[in-house]
DNA sequence: AGAGTCTTCCAAAGCGCTTTGGCTACTCTG
DNA sequence: CAGAGTAGCCAAAGCGCTTTGGAAGACTCT
């Protein structure tokens, strides 16, 4: 069933079944209904290419997904992937990942915006200067980053959550227990998120006259393995912190075996506090002892993301708005004072 | 530039550019060089909404995503998801996920089929006499499972690693460390996955003349917390089990703790074999005590569901072929000879 | 030389929609 | 009541490709 089968049924021309179906003003409300109401009875869906052929828009979202054979995907994604699809769902809006060479992704943007393959694109892991940002945006297809980059003249839309600002309560409440010599186990520090997350911390211990010492800090992509590399290096050392701030539960798990591997315990030999992404599979709560943690649902994340970039596709949501999302400290059994 | 402006810069029609293009025979050779050299010299690509009108082909595989608040994408997925986008990125295939009701994908299915939005599917976690898999089936789109279901009349094609071989080796070598309490920790058991691995492990205690005792079986979604539970149910119980198989790396971390908390030891008090499905994040050799696993990686699978979904899209594949892969059992620390 | 067969190309008809540019008929002004 | 304005509809021209059904010329064969 087709517009021209439909039209030919109603007696009436594509142009108006056409503009009938899409609201179109200048139809009468009774050949409207006539229309929908044939439209329904005989299952007529108009033709997704046709129609995408003649306006150039599709109906779905794209994502550029960095992949190669040392590339992996963060574990973070399908959470991520779990809020878009809900809301996506109940938009008819689907989602394309376009794989790319990990090392050339300009390639592929160029390519999915010249062929009118999606109306949208979400970056997601954005860096300082991130070349994407600057590409997609002078591609001129709507976009939001999920985080936030730095250092660029123009401003752009994005959702971000305050990595700054909760890894500064996480720092700052260490301090207050009386901590001295704190440690940071981040991700990635070319990413923006680890970059605030670090800033966040330094400016708690500044606030108290204290530094975070230059061995007090790792960056690597966050693996259980890397966790235990990390606290292992940290805790082993003379002067070794009586805290760590962790940038993840995953890496958390590596923190909380060397803790264990060296016959030390949480809180009374280190206080611990991780950001949580909030899996289901692996909650803070259900740490040997519970985990304190900084909050913030990536899964919420997807939803909004998806929600912002159905509006900017329907030319509901304009300019470069970003939007930062304030992230709970939860205190558990994993921090306690300073041992003496 | 578009095909009707490159033809009319080489002074041919937009049929013989189109078919020196796509490498059809009835061009002579100095022409499509010709064609083939200007097209690249000027970046021609043709648009892909327009073949696809024409073709009905889209170059995009799908994927209906199942969603709801309830429901959770396994973590799984971005693994699998890394190896098929590693073969997909060199063929230049998208693949598009399409968000479903959970409890209605049969819609979702329906829809992408007539839109014709992409020129194959595949399945996973099936189950079995899986709905979806009589749908497509039925539908007439080149599909492929990644696993297996039961129960058709019908042959399908599918990807599936030998879940009962993995399980049956990993039950066969404890017992014959003279373990004769095991327990089974599995995934959900309406997915064939966790069927076959029952089977696996019942086959082998029978083998010598044991069973798997009715509370020595659970099977809930495969998380962390999960694990433990189990576990701890298990092993609380007057004639605990002294080995347990359990089904994935995720819910193994809920069982040492479990193990932990009751002041037990591995593989002192329980020995402890899981599957590992492999991620670059959690590995078995690092865990507390190095873990024992049946291994399988799926990303590799991923990549190959890819390439014989492109294979089945462009003809070279035909049938309803079933591949079935063997799966690794790596011994490492956690098992032992049964306590005495 | 005429008939048949390839080879190589082309014009035009789709694919199924949206949108432009009218064309009627009817209502409203002054 | 003439002219302007408007509501409601339509024919046809795209969108950019593939594919059908020839056609022209070169070549072979009798």
């Amino acid at each position: 069933m087709n517009l021209k089968q439909l039209s030919h049924m109603l007696s009436l021309s594509q142009t108006t079944v056409s503009r009938a179906l899409n609201g179109y003003p200048e139809v009468s409300e009774e050949t409207r209904r006539r229309v929908i109401d044939a439209a329904k009875r005989h299952g007529y869906r108009p033709n997704p290419s046709a129609r995408r052929l003649a306006t150039g828009k599709s109906g779905m979202i794209g994502y550029v997904l960095p992949t190669g054979n040392a590339v992996d995907i963060d574990p973070h994604f399908v959470e991520f992937l779990s809020g878009l699809g809900d809301y996506a769902r109940s938009h008819e809006l689907d989602l394309v990942l376009s794989p790319a060479d990990a090392d050339d992704q300009e390639t592929t943007y160029r390519r999915i915006v010249a062929n009118r393959q999606v109306d949208a694109v979400y970056i997601s892991s954005p860096r300082p200067a991130d070349r994407r940002l600057a590409l997609v945006n002078t591609l001129g297809i709507p976009f939001i980053v999920h985080g936030r980059s730095e250092g660029f003249e123009f401003d752009y839309p994005y959702l971000d959550i305050d990595n700054e600002g909760a890894f500064h309560e996480a720092a700052r409440l260490l301090v207050q227990l009386g901590h001295k010599r704190l440690a940071l186990i981040n991700g990635d520090d070319r990413e923006t998120f680890a970059i605030h997350r670090e800033r966040g911390v330094r400016r708690a211990l500044a606030a108290s006259g204290l530094t975070l010492g230059e061995r007090h800090i790792c960056s690597t992509t966050m693996t259980e393995e890397n966790g235990y590399r990390a606290a292992r290096r940290l805790l082993e050392e003379s002067g070794a912190p009586t805290a760590i701030v962790c940038s993840s539960l995953i890496m958390a798990l590596g923190v909380v075996r060397a803790v264990r591997d060296l016959g030390l315990t949480i809180p009374g030999d280190l206080s611990l506090v991780a950001h949580d992404d909030v899996f289901p599979w692996l909650r803070p709560e259900n740490f040997p002892v519970p985990l304190s943690t900084t909050r913030s649902s990536i899964r919420l994340a997807g939803a909004r993301v998806a929600e912002r970039l159905a509006a900017r596709i329907s030319g509901l949501e304009e300019g470069a708005r970003g939007e930062v999302w304030p992230v709970d400290l939860v205190v558990r059994g994993s921090v306690a004072g300073a041992p003496v």
